[in-house]
DNA sequence: GTCTAACTGAAAACGGTTATCATTTCGAAA
DNA sequence: TTTCGAAATGATAACCGTTTTCAGTTAGAC
């Protein structure tokens, strides 16, 4: 009886490092597709469905953050803190910044309980303009 | 010369009154074809796109406020208040309440600025279980 | 009643994402 | 080092909510 792998790891390719590597280098949020255009460009060629796949597990594994934006479309960033947190994206060239929300964690739970509602969670994005864009703006 | 009306007014049409009258009914959050679906099971017969088209310039005329669930969907509600505010939404049934927020705009703008951001704006949805989807689990 | 811009809705287009499936690749075990 | 099955890949098609198109209808000012 030939005992098998585990099968559930993990296995380390060179499409996966590439989307890692992209994700890491970029202190935005990224969509799929940019994504999939810069590796493309990079001459590292790769397939849509496969940074599809990856972003999605990164997504599960908590190693990335998801940001809907308004308008849609599903952004990306590899984020530094591992702890609940939440971001300010500039409106005009999507640079983020992470802030934590003790104070937020704590008006949402009252807010929700006192409303009858349990099992609390909160979304939160805040949106502005970043120092250099409003820079480059005059 | 014959004076020509104002042109840019909205008509009253059976459409559009079954729309708004079926968003004032429901005190959830309601999708466009959830919306479309039921004035056709009422007997209203009306254009999935004219809910479409109804449902946008409500909310552009800030009639209703739009919610884009975490999975994408976009939902409408026709708001008590127009004051900015936000929600709490009941993720099994949909069921949403309303709370303001001077403490969030307050969280927000200081955040933000701190962080060399201006122009600020938030976007916060609450997610919880309600009571009555809370009774009917056990 | 006339007239025109607003409105309607069936059908087609759109765009981002996901499913399919034949093929390739990784890596644990032999 | 060779083997071999699960995991990963990627071209293609399907999906699905939304928007566009456009020919026909209608509200409402005159
Ligand atoms: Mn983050
Ligand atoms: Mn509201
Ligand atoms: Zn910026
Ligand atoms: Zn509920």
């Amino acid at each position: 009886m030939t005992a098998r792998p585990p099968a559930g790891a993990h296995r380390a390719t060179r499409q996966g490092r590439a989307i890692v590597a992209a994700l890491r280098a970029s202190p935005s949020f990224r969509s799929a597709q940019e994504i999939h255009a810069e590796l493309c460009a990079g001459g590292q060629k790769t397939g849509l469905t496969t940074v599809y796949r990856h972003l999605q597990r990164l997504a599960d594994d908590g190693a990335v953050d998801v940001l809907r934006q308004p308008e849609g479309d599903v952004m990306y960033r590899y984020c530094a803190s591992d702890e609940h947190h939440h971001h300010i994206v500039c409106r005009e060239c999507g640079r983020s910044a992470e802030t934590d929300c003790p104070e937020l964690s704590d008006w949402a739970d009252r807010v929700a309980h006192s409303l009858g509602y349990s099992d609390v969670s909160h979304a939160v994005e805040v949106f502005g303009v970043c120092a250099d864009c409003r820079a480059a703006r005059r």
